[in-house]
DNA sequence: CGTGGAGTTGAATACGATCAACACCGGTGG
DNA sequence: CCACCGGTGTTGATCGTATTCAACTCCACG
C-alpha cells in the first residue's frame, strides 16, 4: 500500500513545508509477525500506521489476561492516546500478528500540530471524529448487547479480519473468553 | 459559566474572521430539565456544549432499555458524532437533567473546519484525542473490570456526578441494572 | 393525603467464566 | 518418515456474577 507521504505528495494538496515537515517526523519500518511495537509503561509515543500486514493494540489486565483493544489491518493507524493526552506511560501493547510494513509517526506530528496546515489539520479532525464513532459503538455494543450479536456483528463489520486471526482474539476483542465463543458458534 | 465564544473574544487568541464563523453558528439557550435536544433518527446534527447544568446522551435499545454513553456536566460537549460521520441519522438521544445553559454549536462547525484557524483547529484535535483517551479507557474497563470495580472507578472518577443524578442512572452508565448496582453498594 | 418513581431485598434464572479433558493440526527434530 | 510437541479449538461439569421478576419501603411532589 502506498505510504502517507507518497500519497500526499502526488497528491499535491499541501505546501512544502507541510510535506517536509511530515516526512521529517515519518519512518518506514518492516517488521516481522511478533514484534513488538509498543509496551506498557512506555513514555515515548508513537503512531503507527500500517500499510501491509495486521497490527493489535491491547491491554493486559491484573489477571494477566489479554484484552484486545483494537486491530489495525492496512490502512488503519494503531496508537494509544493515553502517553498524547497526559504525562503518563502508555497503557497499550501494540504488536504485529503478521509481517507487516508500517510507518512510524513520531510524537511531533501530535504535539506540534500548529504546524500543519489547515486542509490537513481538517482532515485529521475528520479522521478522529470517525475514529470516535468506531469506539461509540463499540461501547454501545459492550453495554447492550450479548456476546452472541457482538460476534456477529463483528463478522459483519470486519470479514477482512476473520479470516486472518485465531478466534481466540476474537473472543479477547469481544470481551469473552476463547471458551464461550467456541460454544456460541457451535450452537449456529 | 462563562461561553467560548466570550472566552475566545476575551482571550484575543482567534482573528475576527475566525470569531464571526464561530459567532454564526453558535447560539445561546436555557433549557429546562427534561427537554429532549436531540433523538434518536434525528438528520441535523448539532453538538451541545454546557455552560451550566447537567446533559445525558442514551440509546434505547431494541428491548427498549436505555444505556447512558456520557454525562456531560459543565463544561463539556453533548454529541452524537454518528451523523457527523455518515449520512446515517442519530443513535443518541439528548436530553436535560437539570434546568441547563447550553451553546448549540451548528453542523457547519464540524463541516466546514476549513474555515478555522490554525491554532483552533489543533486545540480542536487535542480535545479529541482527550475525548479518544476517555473512550478508550471505558472500553478497556467494560472489557477487564468486574461491575464493582467499574462502580469504584466511576465514584473515584466522577464524583461531581454522583450526587446529582439518581443511582439508576450511574447503573446504565455502568452496564448494569439498578437491581444489581443496589445488591453491590449492600455489599461494601 | 396519596400516587408514582427510586431504591432495596429476595428467589429463581440465565449467561458467561473457570477448570479440566481431549481432538486436531503444523512444525520440529530424531 | 514418523514421533513428539505446543498451540488452537472443542466439549462438558461446575461455579459465580449479574439479570429478571416480584414485593415492599421510602420519599418528593402533586
Amino acid at each position: 500500500m502506498e505510504s502517507s507521504i507518497e500519497k500526499f505528495t502526488r497528491e499535491k494538496k499541501y505546501s512544502k513545508e507541510t510535506l517536509d515537515f511530515l516526512s521529517k517526523h515519518i519512518e518506514t519500518k518492516t517488521i516481522k509477525k511478533g514484534t513488538v511495537l509498543q509496551k506498557n509503561g512506555d513514555t515515548t509515543i508513537n503512531a503507527f500506521y500500517v500499510k501491509k500486514g495486521l497490527l493489535r493494540t491491547y491491554i493486559i489486565d491484573e489477571k494477566g489476561r489479554e484484552h484486545i483493544f483494537t486491530f489495525a489491518p492496512e490502512g488503519w493507524l494503531a496508537t494509544d492516546v493515553e502517553v498524547l493526552t497526559k504525562q503518563a506511560s502508555a497503557t497499550l501493547f501494540i504488536d504485529a500478528l503478521e509481517d507487516s510494513e508500517i510507518e512510524v509517526l513520531g510524537e511531533k506530528l501530535f504535539t506540534e500540530t500548529g504546524k500543519l496546515s489547515t486542509k490537513l489539520l481538517s482532515e485529521e479532525v475528520g479522521k478522529l471524529i470517525k475514529r470516535i464513532n468506531t469506539l461509540q459503538k463499540r461501547i454501545l455494543m459492550l453495554m447492550s448487547y450479548s456476546a452472541l450479536d457482538r460476534y456477529e456483528e463483528f463478522l459483519k463489520t470486519y470479514p477482512q479480519i476473520v479470516q486472518r486471526v485465531p478466534q481466540k482474539m476474537i473472543a479477547s476483542y469481544l470481551g469473552i473468553t476463547p471458551e464461550s465463543l467456541s460454544k456460541i458458534r457451535s450452537k449456529k
